[in-house]
RNA sequence: GGGGUCGUAGUGUAGCUUGGCAGCACUCAAGGCUGGGGGUCUUGCGACCGGGGUUCAAAUCCUCGCGGCCCCA
């Protein structure tokens, strides 16, 4: 049991979040600390849920015509700087590069925070007429933010991995269809590979992208009570095409700006992930990410030895037959025992156990990792039994995250009750005034903040007030705490 | 941006107050007995965050950094 306090978790998820999630990165092997702070080293097992949650997106993407491209990870500082609003939020964590070995450079260049300006430069040059869009396009990269904020693995890191799409078209009204739809693209993976239930919703003045018109989100909601931003999609408007000159000859030989988004989600989503589902025992992945779905562990004992691994590569085979990835921990020099804990650390769904007794028995034991749940299944019954179950628990764990967030949303009219239930880890509903010095105020009274405003909106009472300022309130709102 | 706290093998720690051979447990390596929830025995490898200073002597004191965690804004 030594060993426990020093292989396991120490504090628990309800006690000690913050060093639950600290310590469950770097025992379930996802995360490495580099030299750089705020730079994190992502291991085989977080990169793989990256990989699988970006071939699901990357096929919705494809399959609705978005094209993928790669522009440089460097920006000349006089492109960055041309649309003011989009450079003055920037700014502050630009990293730069102002030297080629001893060498100074003419033009510092900026390493990426985002890549609207250099890829909206490129997109002037081809686009000239109405038949030239849309122009959807998408890439996969890394992009730099120098944040001065603590960091944190996944959620808050100074370099990150995300998708960053650009469209352009012809008019306001495909542009507003096309942001709202990328925003559902975010829902789906959400929903789909992470089993996570997210409120979509369009962002207050204040908290929307630097240069954009709205900005639409979803947003998750912790167990700790707190919300945290998934992903975003942003209209731009014309801001953009107005500072690039992004213009088109229409129908009428008549010149107009074009209309553009911008949308990304990061590998913040895998955080918002582990940090839903996760618990005492480590990690838990829903199958759809995981990169192990089922372990087997076989008991072993001399005089089964060999009987039990015969059988357990059967299983491997007839599973590996039904797209199950499995594993068979055959390794000699640990105990059942120790496995267990192990897998359960790493997350993987199911557990397989396989001993001589099960062999007569013509059975397996079968673990879920979600619940703890054990039973028996017959031998010939697992090639279904086990697709069955990872099903099961994919829409399970979805479930039990969504339960809580319904139970977790309380509509509230005043600050006073606002504050209350925000120290019961509550999501708030509010009629709301919209304005930013509201949302500041607020902020800097409870620590909580506005997240995002339903597209389907519930009548407001003609008089009906701001839930802080008692101004008139023109809105329905989700706020919260945020991670 | 402000405050607190910590940094010793791969991990967790003792030693620091009062300077004097860096100790323990786990891991890891090799081997034996084992095996249905972190089993056990033997042997072995392995560390003072970095720079500078004080001193005969620094893990320990001073200083400047770097980094982790927490709280506040």
């Amino acid at each position: 049991m030594a060993s426990k306090d020093q292989k396991g978790l120490t504090v628990q998820k309800e006690n000690d979040f913050s060093e639950w999630y600290t310590q469950l990165i770097q025992k379930a092997e996802l995360i490495e600390y580099s030299p750089v702070s705020g730079c994190y080293i992502l291991r085989p097992n977080a990169y793989h849920i990256w990989e699988k949650m970006q071939s699901y997106l990357d096929g919705l993407i494809k399959a609705d015509g978005i094209k993928n491209c790669y522009f440089p990870l460097f920006i000349p500082e006089s492109l960055l700087t041309k649309e003011k609003k989009h450079v003055a939020g920037f700014a502050p964590e630009v990293a730069w590069v102002d030297y080629g070995g001893d060498t100074k450079l003419g033009e510092r260049l900026a390493v990426r925070p985002t890549s609207e300006t250099i890829m909206y430069d490129a997109y002037a040059k081809w686009i000239r007429s109405h038949k030239d869009l849309p122009l959807r396009l998408n890439q996969w990269n890394n992009v730099v933010r120098w944040e001065f904020k603590h960091c944190t693995p996944f959620l808050r890191s100074r370099e990150f991995l995300w998708q960053e799409g650009h469209s352009v078209f012809a008019t306001d009204s495909e542009l507003r269809e096309d942001t709202l739809k990328m925003l559902n693209f975010y829902e789906r993976t959400f929903r789909e590979m992470y089993a996570v239930p997210t409120l979509q919703g369009k962002k207050s003045e204040g908290e929307k992208f630097a240069g954009a018109v709205y900005t639409l989100s979803v947003e998750a909601f912790l167990p700790n009570g707190k919300a945290i931003q998934g992903a975003t999609s942003h209209h731009l408007g014309q801001n953009f095409a107005k500072a690039f000159d992004i213009q088109f000859s229409d129908e009428k030989q008549q010149k107009q700006y074009a209309w553009q988004n911008s949308w990304g989600i990061s590998t913040r989503s895998i955080g918002v992930m582990i940090l839903m589902h996760s618990d005492n025992k480590g990690l838990v992945l829903p199958p759809k990410v995981a990169f192990t779905q089922a372990v087997i562990v076989p008991i072993l004992f001399d005089n089964s030895r060999n009987a039990v691994l015969t059988e357990a590569h059967n299983l491997v085979k007839k599973l590996s037959k039904k797209n199950v990835s499995t594993y068979l921990d055959d390794r000699d020099d640990y105990t059942p025992g120790w496995k267990f804990n192990e897998w359960e650390m790493k997350g993987v769904p199911i557990r397989i156990e396989l001993g001589p007794k099960d062999l007569v028995k013509k059975q397996v034991l079968i673990v879920r990792r979600d619940t703890g749940e054990k039973k028996a299944v017959a031998l010939e019954k697992i090639d279904v039994e086990i697709p069955a179950l990872l099903e099961t628990i994919q829409h399970s764990l979805f479930a039990k995250a969504e339960k809580h967030l319904k139970e977790s949303i309380v509509t509230v009219l005043n600050f006073k009750d606002a504050e209350k239930q925000l120290k019961t880890e509550k999501l708030l509903f509010v009629p709301w005034c919209g304005k930013p010095a509201c949302e500041e105020e607020f902020k800097e009274k409870t620590g909580a903040k506005s997240l995002n405003s339903p597209f389907e909106q519930p009548a407001l009472k003609k008089d009906q007030k701001c839930f802080a300022c008692a101004e008139k309130a023109v809105v329905w709102f989700y706020f919260g705490k945020s991670y």
